[in-house]
DNA sequence: ACGAATAGTTTGTAGTGCTAACAACATAGT
DNA sequence: ACTATGTTGTTAGCACTACAAACTATTCGT
């Protein structure tokens, strides 16, 4: 605990000292800008795509489905959102043809989002336009490193769940 | 570039395969995950603290200026954001008593964003609590892996700027 | 069959972020 | 000095995001 302590107040003194330098990140702050620089690359990809980022982002939690559809409530817990944000979201991505509402025949009151054609494509290729910026971004970065960041960070990602 | 390509098509795959599984996820796949995450503490922790992401945000870049204030069209960069975005921003951040609009003497037109003290005093709460939740979620990782993951990322953000 | 739980929607509110159009000031050119 | 041009920040209007509270329709336990 005490490390962690003393982990933040050394954050917040570099973070104090200088907004350019990039000496020596600390760990939080590091995930912090690369979360920021995640979702930019996020926001200019789906506008590019005329679409918004949640919108993208559910277009690419659909495709990692079996195909079948996503129930509401499952959507609402992946997309970390509540249940009215997300009839909202769906109404409008449905609006744009891009996902469709299937009735469950065994829960009448249960539905599941699809992807229509087009919005398979479009998240198709909203998903490897992202994923190639930021590859492109560590591309000159050594092969060696690149592993290690994404299996400690799955590795941290794992114990969240 | 053809590793680049390769490593879209590997990502694409594996993010298709299995939703739950979270055995390699690809460097891209990882840095998207972990973005999330992020932004789900900093969510947290700007809703327990009774402000938006946004706005917590905009406090926490100004505790890294000089004291001196930043004007909004340095503001617009650092956030990314368009400056009438902005202006709505330091509004209802202003309205909240936590940032005052001070008028610049050398050029009446600009104006700088400053921090009031209990905008200050927010600012290095959320901070501190947005530190110190990573590192207790990296608390069992291998310190080695910790700062290796931090100087690449260090590295990988400094190439973007 | 009846009461409680569940799936999803509607309503109302606050906030976000953009473009286009604007007012005020600053600065360069003539 | 004076006008043209650019800069700084704002306003207006739009679509979208996200939430809580209240609602409808259906399912399930007993």
């Amino acid at each position: 605990m005490e490390t962690v302590t003393e982990s933040v107040t050394h954050a917040g003194a570099q973070a104090g000292a200088q907004a350019g330098a990039q000496a020596g990140l600390g760990f939080a702050a590091a995930l912090v800008r690369m979360s920021h620089l995640v979702q930019h690359v996020f926001a200019d990809v789906s506008r590019e795509h005329d679409v918004t980022p949640q919108q993208a982002q559910l277009l690419c939690v659909l495709t990692s489905g079996d195909g079948a559809g996503v129930g509401m409530t499952d959507l609402s817990r992946l997309l970390h959102l509540e249940k009215p944000s997300l009839t909202g979201l769906v109404d409008r991505v449905e609006r744009r043809g891009l996902v469709s509402r299937v009735r469950d025949d065994a829960d009448r009151r249960a539905c599941r989002a699809e992807l229509t054609p087009e919005g398979e494509d479009l998240a198709v290729r909203v998903h490897g336009e992202i994923v190639a910026r930021l590859e492109a971004l560590a591309a000159d970065l050594p092969g060696d490193d690149r592993l290690r960041v994404a299996d400690t960070l799955t590795t941290l990602l794992a114990r969240t769940r």
